[in-house]
Formats: structure tokens, sequence, C-alpha cells
DNA sequence: GCAGCAATAT
DNA sequence: CATATTGCTG
């Protein structure tokens, strides 16, 4: 899963037959740009003229995986034509000029990259990264353009139940979407093969366009540390990175009292922390395996993948200490995110039908026991017991009492394009706060309402990816967007009679126009955010829509 | 074998 | 002291 240099050149012959469409008017550029990318073993189409290309595209927009497009190919407005007619394409602009303004127009309509002339062979050969990643995307936004037509979504808690619950509102002609998105979710949750490892990380990097294989290199250091950490837990599970949450027993055999190699990697999931509670003697019997008796802490790390971004600043080396025998007195530290699973678990079930093995099940954090979860039960029905009775304490209200204000509590977290900062996951949660604690849920603050979307022909920065609100209320709302960084939900209103538009859409199934729709704007604006709190696609996923785009050849694994 | 409560350990 | 773990009972 480490990318590096090495690991590059032994990719040399994947993008093999990718498809890319050539468009500029210099037809010397033109021919020996197609000789360049033909010795890649790309596929070259080239066209001098943008109408050319365009006719090309819409009528056989199987043909091509990606688009390189000079800007000024147009008839002197500049080739933005394609750019904002063409959004299944991951689409290059490139330009000998380096002109920002021109950048960001490029970038703000969509465009994958932005690469000033001449194309050095290194951004050529990573091509294929774009067509990678917009795979990913648009998967992405489909799944979270479905979100608002799912029953119940505040009580779902992976993608899987999101999907099941929503299935039936999906209709026949989204079947290949939805299959998509089945593959999609399904894939979330069995895990993962190996071999996928290596284009996952390739995703992650993909999505900073430049020179994606710079930042391969330099994240190798922290990848490694994770391929070390991860050996036990593969052996003993087979769970894989990036799928279901998993407990991680590593030692450190250099600072005894605390590790802090861990992946954090998900806004919405993160890390727990599990304390190896022996006494130097107990531990000695593990000395051979884990060379240092003090080390004393382990960590359960539920962990996704694709996105996320491991917070290893580590300047020591973590090292695979652990065999289940190892892992006998785990102390289970019920971080903020652990916790937050374990209420979603419950609420899921409903507290009063909670029960231990169920929420284990729910939880699906590998290496927690049932009787951790009793345990966590016992003392999470004692508190509520104290102190729900007291309305002003919020700590522990249930949930569902929020829901009768605010029924439509959204999913969604943080997008997970700004989850990067792994000090910041746990603040959000209040140790034993749950879902009903985050700010969309707060009393005074509006319920959840799916985005309007809405196309600006000129569409620059500050529109991106902006929803508008409906007439009656506009964009300059006084309500507070969701907290995302990107301020991608604006809620609505509360109805007078305590409803919202939003209900209405979930008592009853939405148009089949109204999905078809909403599917069609997630493909055509696949580079919006993420689903929010909803893992990301798996590899395997992402594979599958390249197949689906009649990408097989998928890099070897390794 | 499990849930749930109580006692005990950290 | 809070809370995780262990022990015990139904």
């Amino acid at each position: 899963m480490v990318c590096t240099a090495d690991d590059l050149l032994g990719w040399k012959d994947f993008p093999k037959g990718l498809r890319v469409l050539l468009l500029d008017e210099d037809e010397t550029f033109l021919s020996e740009m197609k000789s360049k990318l033909e010795e890649m073993e790309y596929i070259v189409s080239t066209f001098c003229n943008e109408n050319e290309a365009l006719t090309a595209v819409s009528s056989k927009p199987e043909s091509f995986h990606v688009a390189i497009i000079e800007v000024n190919t147009g008839n002197g407005q500049g080739s933005f034509k394609l750019l904002e007619t063409v959004k299944d394409l991951p689409i290059i602009m490139t330009s000998s000029i380096h002109c920002l303004s021109t950048v960001m127009k490029c970038i703000a309509l969509g465009a994958a990259e932005f690469l000033q002339k001449p194309l050095s062979e290194d951004k050529l050969r990573n091509l294929w990264q774009h067509v990678v990643h917009k795979a990913y995307l648009i998967l992405c936004r489909l799944f979270m353009m479905l979100v608002p037509y799912i029953k119940n979504v505040s009580n779902l808690t992976t993608p899987e139940q999101a999907y099941n619950a929503g299935g039936s509102a999906i209709t026949e002609s989204l079947k290949p979407v939805k299959e998509a998105v089945a593959s999609m979710i399904q894939l979330q949750i069995d895990t993962n093969g190996h071999e996928n490892q290596k284009l996952l990380e390739t995703e992650k990097f993909s999505s900073a366009p430049s020179t994606p294989q710079l930042k391969q290199g330099s994240r190798s250091l922290n990848t490694d540390n994770q391929d070390q950490t991860d050996t036990s837990n593969e052996k003993d599970n087979g769970e894989q990175e990036g799928e279901s949450k998993f407990v991680e027993t590593t030692c450190n055999n250099i600072v005894p009292e605390e590790l802090t190699i861990i992946g954090y990697s998900h806004s919405k999931l993160g890390g727990a922390m599990v304390k190896e509670e022996g006494s130097p003697k107990s531990l000695k019997t593990e000395s051979s395996l884990c060379s240092h008796p003090q080390s004393k802490n382990v960590k359960i790390d539920s962990n996704v993948g694709v996105n996320g971004t491991k917070k290893a600043p580590s300047t020591f080396h973590s090292s695979s200490c652990g065999t289940k025998k190892n892992r006998k007195k785990l102390k289970v530290d019920w971080t903020s995110e652990l916790h937050k699973q374990f209420v979603q678990a419950v609420e899921q079930l409903g507290v009063e039908q909670a029960i231990p093995s169920r929420i284990l099940e729910l939880m699906k954090v590998e290496g927690l026991t049932r009787h951790n979860v009793a345990s966590h039960l016992q003392k999470y029905r004692m508190h509520r017991k104290h102190i729900e009775p007291k309305e002003d304490d919020r700590r522990w209200q249930h949930p569902r009492d929020l829901q009768r204000i605010y029924p439509q509590k959204p999913v969604m977290a943080y997008p997970t394009y700004h989850s990067n900062h792994a000090t910041s996951a746990n603040q959000f949660y209040p140790v034993w706060g749950h879902p009903g604690t985050y700010p969309w849920s707060q009393p005074g603050y509006p319920a959840w309402q799916p985005p309007v979307w809405k196309t600006y022909p000129g569409m620059h920065l500050d529109a991106w990816g902006c929803p508008v609100m409906p007439p009656s209320q506009g964009p300059s709302s006084t309500y507070p967007q969701v907290q995302t960084p990107s301020g991608y939900y604006s809620p609505e209103t509360l109805q007078h009679d305590g409803s919202t538009q939003r209900s209405s859409s979930l008592d009853n199934y939405p148009a089949e126009e109204e999905i078809d729709k909403v599917v069609k704007e997630a493909l055509n604006r696949p580079w919006l955010p993420l689903p929010l709190g909803l893992r990301p696609p798996s590899t395997e996923s992402v594979l599958s829509e390249l197949r689906r785009q009649g990408i097989c050849n998928i890099p070897p694994s390794k």
C-alpha cells in the first residue's frame, strides 16, 4: 500500500489503453503530444477544433477517459465550452501562459487540473489518477445526493444501512447507478483485499492534482508505519484498513508512556484507545514479541481509509507486537469517537432493545468485546437514569427527543476533504455526547434540508458548490450554516407546524423524476464535497465504477 | 452463553 | 474519584 517511487515504476503499464482526448490548436504540439502519450500506451484522439472535440465527446462519451485541453482553443473566448459541457470526464486544462484567473476559472468550472506547458512526462504519466479520482468523486456525489431520499437517515450508521433503507426509493431507470452505489456501500463493509490498498493510496493523492507522485513519496513514511502496525491485524482477522474499524494492538518500542502512532483517518470515525493495564511482570511474557515491557498502551482505531490522512507525526517507530494472546487485559478507552459509535448503535436498536451483543455487532469495532460494551452500556444506562430527567443536561438526552423536534437530523458530519485535522476530531464530540449534541440538532437550530442545486452560467469560486436556498429564504439566511468548512449545507427554517419540507418528502418517496434529477446533478458535479459523515467509497467500488467506464485494466497488486 | 447488576480494581 | 473490569445471578 505504500506508494513509493519504485511502486510507481512498477505501474508503468497501468494506464495502458486509457483514452485521451487531446485538444489544441497547435498541430505540432498535437502530434508531439500524441506520440508522447502513445509511448505511454495511452490511446490518443487529437482535435484542433473545440467543436469537433465536443461533437466527438457528446456522440461517443465512452470513447474518452480523460481530456487534455488547451485553454485557447475556443474561438478567441477560450475553450471553456467543453469544460462546461462535459462533466463525466476529468479535464485537464493546459496553457503556455500562466494566468491565475484563467487557472481559477478552469478549476471553478470543474477542471481536474491546470497544467502549464510544456507538459512534463511525469504529469502525463499520472493522467490516469484523475480518471480514478473522478470515478471516486462521482460515487461520493451520488451517494450523497441519494441520502436525502433515504428514510430514517438519522437512525442509520452505515452506508449499507442507509442504502438498504433508501433502496426502494430508487427507481428502475437508475439501476446502473444504484448498483454502483450499492457496490460502493457493500465494499465499505466487506473486507478489502490488500491489492486494493495501492490504488486506494493513489486515490488519496490524486485529489491533490499537481504532481501527485511527489506527494506519494512524501507520504510513504507514514504509510510505512501503518504497514507495520497493520500486519498483526491482517493476520488476525483479515480486516483491512479503510474498512470497518479495528483494534490496533501496537506496542511502542521507544517511548514508554503513550503510543501516539495511530492512523487517524476520518472525521466520523476516530480512534479509541485501549490501554494495556498490565504490571510490568505480566507484560514480561510478551517481551519476546514486544521487547519493551514498559509499553502500556494499545489503541483501538476505528478507521476509514480513502480520504483520510494519517496523523502520524511520530518521530519513533511503532512495531507490531501483537498476537491476540497479548491483548489479554485491554482496557478500552471509550473515546468520544468510540462512544459516538456506541450511542449510534444504541440509538439504532432503541434504548430498550439495546443489548451488548447487538450493540457490539452494530459497532463493528474489531477487538471490542461484548464485555466492554456491556460495561459501557451499564454506565450509559446509569447516567441516563440519573441525568436524563434533568432536562437541562443535554449530554444524555435521547436523540429521539430531539428528533421529535428535528426529525431530519442529517447523517452528515464533516467533509472528508477537510477532515485531515486529527486533533479537531474529538473536540466535536463530548465524551458522553451523542448525535443529538451536534450543532445542527441543537434546539433553535433549524432542521436540515437537501440543498437545491443550481447552475450558474458564469460560475465562479464563491458560488462553487453553494446550495441555493429556496426562494422564500435565500442565501442570506440568518441561520448559521451547518458547520462544514465548505459551508455546504444550509439549513432551512422550521415550519410552523414543527415539520419541515423535507419530512414530507421522507414520508412520501419522491417522484422518479426527482431522483433522476438528483442523480444527474450528482453526476454532473462530481467535484463537490463528499457525503459527510459517511464512509467514502472503497477502492473496490471505485474500481467497479472504472470498470463501468470501460477500464478493466487496473494496477497490478503488489 | 448472555444480560444485567454489584463488587472490585485501576 | 470515575470508570473499566470482573464476578455473580437469573
